[in-house]
RNA sequence: GGCCCCGUAGCUCAGCGGAUAGAGCAGCAGCCUUCUAAGCUGUUGGUCCCAGGUUCGAUUCCUGGCGGGGUCACCA
């Protein structure tokens, strides 16, 4: 028996070369057998050498099921040809009885060809697991911190925030997916000078609730969303905060309205299917002998914090630049451009500052997987935010920060903008009613996150093939209704999971059968490449590939009846298609699932 | 000027270091006495921005250009 390799390279537990369990992934699992099988052939390659090897289908399926370069990565460090090397895998290949042929083609591919029964057990094993079909566990259990949204909590969530939102929830519940411990996190920046402005505008909301009328000067927040805010402290105090000093009403108006601003973001959220498990506060790292002084005098001490001066930024022209020495943080250790101020001009710590404390306290708090998803405008932060985790963690923590990139709202071909300040941008939760959840998600989620994209109303509402989600929704849905034809036509058949378990699966040998249980088990593999690049974008695409091949058998159904998922003359083969059916509908459930995009069963 | 992202079919975009680069839309030609045509089939269409480099092999990685977008002490 070959001893088994792991993608990671485990040599010390392998799994049983020919099962009789389940496939989880055809193609992980046809990677050990090449690795083991080169281990055997070539014992003085390095484990780090097989580890380079890969198996995945071929782009053309003329090149057959699997096909590997593991020959051609191998060959050069062992002095060795490619070919033959090649040609010893494929002799090596020649008992696997899963094996129908196996050939070197080109430079030293390997290519596999698959019988039959190793398909069929493929959708067993989907029919078995149901929705843990794909649950690769990648993650083994370690912690991963995914801070994601953090918009400042000024206001209602606005459509610029749309896409950080879904992305950072998906990626975090295809973590979830694939075996990671995650946390969901927001943080609140609520000590920064915006939060003063906020309470300011939240007391003029308050004396209007008391009968004073008011114009909201500009600088402050004019948004309607402040007068709920004015009537619940009016309730509060009654008229008790006029008669303070502002330093006194200051506090209780800040928190009260923070209190409800993050309340409406959660609201908000909510809407678009998103929850956090951690709404992080800012200002609990401020104060005397907080986070933060701790944080510095840390750095301080490794010799990271010094006093020096910056360049002014070229080609900006800046007015109010002002040549004075700082605190700075040695950010250029650890790979930025330039070094970062530490402290502002009126003796406040900088944002920055802050953020180096919170991302030690996310360390301390066991994460050393910490995924960010930001803005494009954020871009620029990127470098010292890597540089903080490097710097606070001591090499330890690995940080993954995702970009945006913008989206355009258009509306009949037109791009239209918005302006905050006025207080006419468009709430998310306005996008929500208008467009719905799934379409939404689904449309932010089909576009890789570099990629800068249009969001046109008119289009994700559009209930077509030109749309995605409805493509694959109806995909969905279309599952759900032949088993429902399947019940009023045939009432005698037990199509109860259990006794689909034992369909006669032996029974799909056409090329469509074949072709679509191919299409189900990239599902596995689809998981773990997303998951590892953490891009959720190719769960998308590959639920649309996996409806275009289902409503593709669908209809090869309408002209040749032998091909029907429902057929009365052969209540066999209905029962085995039936299961294949069902395996369909499990992925596209557990794929819109990690999207957090509904399945319904049927379109209306 | 520095940094980040993008440049692939007429349009919008996929593409994991692999073989003859894909999908949708648009265009053209077809398929409804139906397991929901909200679907399917066929077909036209490419200098993968340019030039070097690494590699057995580059659309993919690296360097330098060109074009588009974002961003640039102390805001958050």
């Amino acid at each position: 028996m070959p001893a088994c390799l792991t993608g990671r390279g485990n040599w010390s537990n392998p799994p049983k070369p020919f099962y009789p369990g389940p496939i989880m992934d055809i193609f992980a699992d046809f990677a050990a057998r090449v690795a083991a099988a080169l281990k055997t052939l070539y014992p003085e390659a390095s484990a780090e050498l097989i580890g380079r090897a890969v198996v995945e289908p071929p782009r053309d399926p003329a090149h057959g099921d699997l096909s590997s370069n593991a020959a051609m990565v191998v060959a050069k460090p062992l002095g060795k040809n490619p070919r033959e090397i090649a040609a010893a895998l494929a002799e090596h290949f020649k008992s696997d009885p899963d094996v129908e042929t196996v050939e070197v083609a080109g430079p030293g591919f390997l290519n596999f060809r698959l019988g039959e029964p190793v398909w069929h057990r493929v959708l067993k094993s989907i029919d078995l697991l149901g929705e843990a079909y794909g649950k690769v566990d990648l993650g083994k259990g370690e912690k991963v911190n995914v801070e994601y949204v953090s918009a400042n909590p000024t206001g209602p969530m606005h459509v610029g925030h749309t896409r950080g939102a879904v992305f950072g929830d998906a990626l975090a519940s295809l973590l979830v997916y694939s075996g990671y411990d995650v946390t969901r996190e927001y943080y609140i920046n609520d000590a920064g000078g915006q939060v003063e402005v906020l309470a300011q505008s939240a007391f003029l909301r308050y004396r209007e609730a008391l009968g004073e009328t008011i114009e909201i000067p500009p600088g402050l927040y004019p948004g309607d969303y402040l007068k709920p805010v004015g009537e619940q402290l009016a309730d509060a105090y009654g008229r008790e905060l006029l008669d303070l000093p502002e330093a006194e009403w200051l506090p209780k108006v800040k928190d009260m309205t923070l209190k409800m601003m993050v309340e409406l973001i959660k609201t908000d959220l909510a809407e678009l299917g998103v929850a956090h498990d951690v709404f992080f506060s800012e200002r609990t790292l401020h104060g005397q002998g907080g986070d933060i002084d701790t944080t510095l005098e840390w750095l301080r001490e490794k010799g990271l914090v010094y006093q020096g001066r910056l360049d002014r930024p070229k080609g900006q022209t800046d007015d109010d630049w002002e040549d004075r020495e700082q605190t700075l943080f040695r950010a250029t250790q650890y790979g930025d451009d330039v070094d970062r101020p530490l402290v502002k001009s009126d003796g406040s710590y900088t944002y920055f500052a802050a953020d180096i404390a919170y991302h030690r306290n996310k360390y301390l708090r066991g994460f050393s997987h910490m995924i960010n998803v930001l803005g494009a405008d954020h871009s620029g932060y990127v470098s010292r935010l890597k540089a903080a985790v490097k710097a606070v963690s001591g090499g330890e923590a690995e940080m993954d920060v995702k970009i945006m990139q913008l989206v355009r709202l258009m509306r009949d071909g037109q791009p239209f903008t918005m302006s905050k300040r006025s207080g006419d941008f468009i709430r998310l939760s306005d996008l929500v009613k208008e467009v719905g959840v799934d379409a939404t998600r689904f449309m932010l989620l089909y576009r890789r996150n570099e990629q800068s994209m249009d969001f046109d109303f008119a289009l994700v509402k559009e209930q077509t093939r030109d749309n995605p989600v409805f493509y694959v929704q109806y995909a969905h849905a279309r599952t759900c209704s032949v088993f429902r034809t399947a019940e009023s036509e045939l009432p005698a058949l037990d199509l109860s999971p259990a006794e689909l378990s034992k369909a006669p699966l032996e029974l799909l040998v056409s090329p469509a059968d074949i072709e679509l249980i191919k299409a189900v088990a990239q599902w596995p593999r689809t998981v773990t490449a997303a998951a590892l690049a953490h891009e959720p974008h190719r769960i998308a695409f590959y639920l649309y590939e996996l409806a275009a091949a289902f409503h593709s058998f669908w209809a090869k159904g309408r002209e040749d009846r032998g091909l029907r998922f429902v057929n009365p003359e052969d209540l066999k083969l209905t029962v085995a298609r039936l299961a294949l059916v069902g395996a369909v509908r499990q992925v596209l459930v557990n794929g819109l699932t990690v999207l957090g995009v509904s399945a319904p069963d049927e379109l209306s």
